[in-house]
DNA sequence: CGGCTTTGACCCGCGC
DNA sequence: GCGCGGGTCAAAGCCG
């Protein structure tokens, strides 16, 4: 559990880390709470960690300590919940301000506003989770997301095992797109990385479909018969 | 030799 | 229909 949050967020602690979501269309959307389905997390708040900022703008914010997968299994669940019932598109972003920071940062479209002092230091951001319906079909797709970090190295040790299938120049960029499917056999997860153009420090990070299996680390604790892990890290 | 990356080709959806 | 942008294939290469 904690290789994640040395991989993804230095400079964070690992428990202790703020969200505040903004959904630009994500209108209707009322997440579960997050402690409904994590059976092995002792003391999990119940539906204090996520719960309308603004009814109006439908600003989302997450609060209180929690880890990443915390975040990521919400948000995947949004994902399967727009698919499934609101087939509109959305951006979904959040960001995480860290120990020391002020403000809070908001993320909404292209403009980012922030009314901490400087500008995401130890910035971690969960941004677009974008469901698209297939042209009448009620195609289910897999469940999409993606984040930002604050990172040299581009790709982030999230507990799972890659190979790389192919590098695409992306137009207007300078730096190249990377596609990872996951080692695992039967399991079709696939993974983008790049850098943002507007920023190359940021390194963008999109999973896409679901683990049927826990991470791959060496000696993982998912013996004993018990079912995948889907609330592990992010799927 | 096995697993992984590299990299051009191929493919496909979409907008004009 | 055509071309472009982006996603994937797969052969060849790399490395332990």
């Amino acid at each position: 559990m904690e290789m994640l949050n040395q991989g993804l967020m230095e400079g964070l602690s690992s428990s202790q880390i703020g969200f505040y979501l903004n959904s630009t269309n994500l209108n209707n959307y009322s997440p579960p709470p997050l402690g409904t389905n994590h059976h092995h997390h002792q003391q999990q708040q119940q539906s204090d960690d996520l719960k309308p900022l603004n009814h109006n703008h439908s600003n989302y914010y997450l609060q209180s300590s929690f880890t990443l997968d915390h975040v990521t299994s919400t948000l995947t669940k949004a994902a399967s919940r727009e698919d499934d019932y609101l087939s509109v598109n959305y951006n979904l972003w959040s960001a995480a301000w860290g120990e020391g920071t002020k403000g809070l940062f908001q993320l909404g479209g292209s403009k980012r506003s922030c009314n901490g002092e400087d500008d995401y230091p130890n910035y971690v951001g969960v941004s677009a989770v974008k469901m698209k319906k297939i042209k009448g079909r009620r195609k289910v797709r897999e469940p999409r997301f993606c984040f930002k970090t604050m990172s040299d190295v581009d790709v982030l040790d999230d507990g799972y095992k890659w190979r790389k299938y192919g590098q695409k120049v992306v137009k207007n960029t300078l730096h190249p797109r990377s596609y990872y499917r996951c080692t695992q056999d039967n399991c079709r997860v696939k993974k983008r990385v790049e850098r943002l153009a507007e920023d190359p420090r940021m390194v963008i990070t999109s999973y896409e479909g679901r683990h049927v299996h826990s991470p791959s680390n060496d000696l993982d604790e998912s013996q004993g018969g018990t079912q995948p892990q889907l609330n592990n890290f992010f799927w």
